[in-house]
DNA sequence: GTCTATAAACGGATAGAC
DNA sequence: GTCTATCCGTTTATAGAC
């Protein structure tokens, strides 16, 4: 287990990463065990000697990559409540905030922050393992209560409003996470800071904290 | 081929029906041939012989999916134009033209809009074959026309600006059509509207439209 | 056009030596 | 812990009868 003087990660974690990169590019079911020892240079076995099979290596992946931050995910809002002391917090740090719990990275471990992005963006579409067991338990509590204080900050919405801006906010983060870009508008318009988070959320800012702000949506021809 | 008296349809359709559904559903890796054939109650081998291979056979559902829409994308836009003679069109008009040329379904064909709408949304998300061939070139000429209309609409906003706001726009259409939710949000606060496509737009248009209208984002620290 | 049978390769998982 | 060899089911694709 203790390798001080070693050049490589051992077996163990050479399979994750590579698995979680592979996975990543491909999706759960385009990946196959095989792919992945190939590319991390160690003979199939290992696979099921660590994970078990390879639906318990995907649950790994997710594991490390979210690592433990289930409990900081509020936590940042709950010193911004504590600070705002029972008044609605403003539209724009909420966004931030939302943006930031959700998806900043400041790990220590060896996982990127763009793999980790995209692994988290890939739970929104792919259907598989590894995803539905874990993220409605981990982010139902940070949902609600970004709810609670997004309507705080916008009594003018109903409930259903706030959800439905809350769910299109999610799709905005979760395309340019793990989208496709399929109409290749950062490579047609060479959008020049497209591969920089913080670039791209000070472009998504003003354009989600407008989007709540507006007048609500009318049901049906009002 | 002629068999007007049949109660159901020929093999060959039959076998697209089912691979549309399927693929939709699992994902095209994820997706066996034989799963396919055997929801459409037909041999094997009748894939091949009709669509050549698995990929073929995606193709194939993509290209019925799309149809001859290539001609009628920009031509809502036009008519459009050509009313406000030179003067730029509202916003809100462009958004609900956007969204009417790329997601409206008024098709001939048997296939059901719910269905193409999951289809297309997986496009754009999905890695695989079907997709990478046309799009860039089906949707290339719209992408650009919308472009210059909504930067003729928002003369404060650079081009940066217009191709990233557009980029959200495309990401909250496709996690509507194709996402999977995985906050569980129209299935924990139980929005009545969330199968309504119709009653999704009108959640929809206000936010984008605001965004949309939004000042500049800052592209740091200013 | 339709079907059965089969080919040839690949999938995940395991046994057992080291 | 690591590795080779193998099992066995499934995969896509095809050959050839009807």
């Amino acid at each position: 287990m203790v390798r001080p003087d070693s050049q490589l990660p051992d077996t163990k974690t050479r399979i994750l990463d590579a698995a979680e990169r592979l996975f990543m590019e491909n999706g759960y079911a385009a990946t196959s065990v095989r792919m992945i020892t190939g590319a991390a240079g160690v003979p199939v076995a290992l696979v099921n000697y660590h994970y078990g099979s390879k639906q318990g290596l995907m649950e790994a992946v997710y594991a490390r990559a979210l690592g433990n931050r289930g409990g900081s995910r509020v936590g940042y809002l709950d010193r911004l409540e504590a600070v705002a002391g029972g008044k609605p917090i403003a539209v724009d740090v909420l966004v931030d905030a939302f943006l930031s719990s959700a998806l900043r990275l400041t790990r220590k471990d060896n996982i990127s922050g763009e793999v980790f992005k995209q692994l988290i963006g890939r739970a929104f579409y792919e259907p598989g393992p590894g995803t539905e067991a874990f993220f409605p338990l981990e982010y139902r509590e940070a949902v609600d209560r970004y709810r609670q204080a997004f309507m705080r900050a916008l009594p003018h919405l109903t409930q259903d409003d706030v959800v439905w801006r809350m769910y299109f906010f999610v799709g905005i983060v979760a395309y340019a996470m793990a989208g496709k870009d399929v109409m290749r508008m950062t490579e047609n318009y060479s959008l020049a800071d497209a591969g920089d988070p913080e670039a791209v959320m000070a472009r998504l800012r003003p354009f989600v904290v407008a989007g709540f702000q507006a007048p609500a949506g009318m049901p049906r021809g009002t």
